[in-house]
RNA sequence: GUGCCCGUAGCUCAACCGGAUAGAGCACCAGCCUUCUAAGCUGGGGGUUAGGGGUUCGAUUCCCUUCGGGCACGCCA
């Protein structure tokens, strides 16, 4: 039997056929093979007949019939059903599904990855926290889910560069670099003289005392060492800056979230990026000057209405940088850019777009594509979190993960629609019991290293023993599992919707515990025990490749 | 008031860009460890998919509307 395991698109092209044949006016019809909820609906349907069923003015039945019968025939399929209303239920011979054991174990780490992405260039920014103050809950959302988008991404064949963004230009960092000189000064948030929009967390005290100690702090790309002097406030700037960049890096570093580059904010006025910009948008003719300051037309480009680029004190506003710094990405040759971000700034999406629209520069209407997840809530004892020690007024990153540790932490942050506003259950995290679906998986992974570690032969072997002993409904449903989890991380991808790798996992991991527990596989018959166990370490694989999209680790005992 | 996201079991969430009897976990009830990890499994109760219209063979999904929650509406980022 030859080996086909992409039986979706391998049914949809033998439908299409079928189609040619019964109705070659409705060849173009677009043909959809979905997986049936149920068992008994067989392994894969088809709706084509009941599409057909008004345009031909025949009964969806008949149409069915006709197409079973012109349906070429192949060794894979055992047999086709008629169904419902006009369903088509296809039945996959198990020796096919079998097959998908040793496409596991001989792909091993490769196993799920496409080529849907035919190596384009994607440009993915996340997380893209202002160096103000350490890392909260909601960039942690933002760099599990981006992470994981990135990795997904990779797998279904794109070429991503991992981005973060540095507003380090711009109102906010005055007001850090006056927070800081204060505390510098001793005056401290309690003070009648402290400004509303002065930073208050304990951490601008400690960026305070290492300036003051003229410690060095190492940043990515440069060295900066405190000058100590309280009145110069340029030397304050460059040192607070370094010294949370520094200390993102590290909460990042904790999260195991890398970055390929970094892009700083400062860096497009230095070198004249944010001016050629606006040159550039005053000669396409979208901009005009009212009230002192000069304006974008963004409305010709469907914004509600027109923004401000130069206010009238000189500076510009955040979007023309923001402009300035996507044009960079499309000239550095991104097919497509992603940009994941918290709900709360959705209001740039239109604004940057109409910017790059009046640009003129060839770049298409939807460019860059968004990302927008919802607000994380903290709950502890039943209970809303709302500051932490260090930061004062929010939860930080590097809390949840000193408490919950970073798998867990990685994965409720994944795990869940960027679309829905999540509850990050504290004790749910931490607890160490079926309550954690973390656990849940890697226990299944965990369980399955125990056996084979007790078998104890060589897993070299496993490639090529006779599979055709699996066939309880159990295994029929694992191997149909596995078959299903390189089309799951292609519509993740297409979808821009990470979290489906996880309740993939979730479900898969079910699956195996109920076998686990209603089978042995150390048994006396050979032939049957090399059967599961090859069966057994091909689950493994694709826990360890699914948990590894997520960034969470696969150990081999818990 | 305007725009975006959301509303599914008591709670936290799924549902493959319209499919067949809406699924998991927690919690609750009843069971399963002298045999490969019980961080597990098996069974049970629990739903008018917020309400109301519409589109069609078929709607949690698409459209309209009402209600409720979040976010954004600045010459802030």
């Amino acid at each position: 039997m030859s080996v086909v395991l992409n039986f979706r698109s391998h049914l949809s092209e033998l439908f299409a056929q079928a189609l040619r044949e019964v109705s070659p006016e409705s060849a173009d019809t677009s043909i959809l093979i979905e997986r049936p909820k149920q068992t008994a609906h067989g392994d894969y349907a088809c709706n084509l007949a009941m599409q057909l069923a008004k345009p031909l003015r025949k009964s969806p039945r008949d149409i069915a019939n006709a197409l079973i019968a012109a349906l070429p025939k192949t060794d894979f399929i055992e047999k086709v059903e008629i169904a419902g209303a006009g369903f088509i239920n296809v039945f996959i011979a198990p020796a096919a599904k079998q097959a998908v054991v040793n496409s596991v174990l001989t792909a091993g780490a490769g196993y799920g990855h496409g080529h849907v992405g035919q190596g384009r260039k994607v440009g993915v920014e996340f997380v893209s926290a202002n160096p103000t103050g350490p890392l909260h809950v909601g960039h942690g959302r933002g760099a599990a889910v981006g992470d994981c988008l990135c990795n997904v991404l990779h797998a279904a064949g794109w070429n991503v560069t991992r981005e973060f963004y540095y507003n380090d230009a711009g109102v906010q960092i005055d007001n850090l670099t006056l927070s800081v000189q204060l505390r510098c000064k001793g005056v401290t948030p309690d003070d009648p003289s402290w400004p509303d929009s002065g930073y208050r967390g304990d951490y601008i005290a400690d960026v305070a005392n290492a300036y003051m100690a003229k410690e060095t702090v190492e940043a990515d790309d440069q060295h900066i060492t405190g000058k100590g002097d309280v009145e110069d406030k340029e030397a304050i700037r460059h040192f607070a800056v370094a010294y949370l960049r520094r200390e993102q890096d590290l909460d990042l570093r904790a999260f195991q979230v890398e970055f390929d580059v970094f892009s700083l904010e400062s860096a497009l006025y230095t070198e004249g990026k944010v001016e050629a910009t606006v040159q550039k948008l005053i000669a396409s003719g979208h901009t005009y000057e009212q009230d002192d300051a000069l304006w974008l037309r963004t409305t010709d480009f469907g914004d509600d209405k027109d923004r401000v680029m130069r206010k009238s004190d000189g500076g510009y506003t955040y979007f023309v940088p923001d402009v300035a710094y996507h044009l960079e990405k499309w000239k550095r040759g991104f097919v497509r850019v992603i940009n994941e971000q918290g709900s709360d700034h959705h209001s740039t999406i239109t604004r940057v777009r109409a910017g790059l629209q009046a640009l003129d520069e060839g770049i298409p209407k939807g460019w860059p594509d968004y990302v927008l997840h919802q607000m994380v809530t903290v709950l502890k004892n039943g209970e809303e979190v709302k500051i932490s020690k260090r930061a004062g007024s929010y939860v930080t990153l590097r809390d949840l993960i000193d408490e919950v540790g970073c798998d867990a932490t990685r994965y409720f942050l994944a795990a869940r629609s960027p679309d829905s506003q999540l509850v990050f259950d504290i004790d749910l995290a931490k607890s160490q019991s079926n309550d954690n679906p973390v656990y849940y998986i890697q226990y299944a992974h965990a369980r399955i290293s125990t056996v084979l570690a007790q078998w104890g032969g060589d897993k070299q072997a496993l490639h090529t023993v006779d599979l055709s002993v699996l066939e309880s409904d159990y295994e029929k449903v694992l191997l149909q599992k596995m078959i299903d989890f390189p089309t799951v991380i292609e519509t993740a991808a297409n979808d821009l919707a990470p979290h489906q790798i996880a309740v993939y996992l979730k479900d898969f991991a079910a699956d195996f515990h109920s076998y686990y527990n209603a089978s042995r596989f150390l048994v006396e018959d050979e032939q049957v025990k090399l059967a599961r166990l090859a069966l057994i370490a091909a689950i493994a694989q694709v826990l360890r490749n699914g948990l590894s999209l997520l960034g969470v680790s696969a150990p081999e005992q818990m």
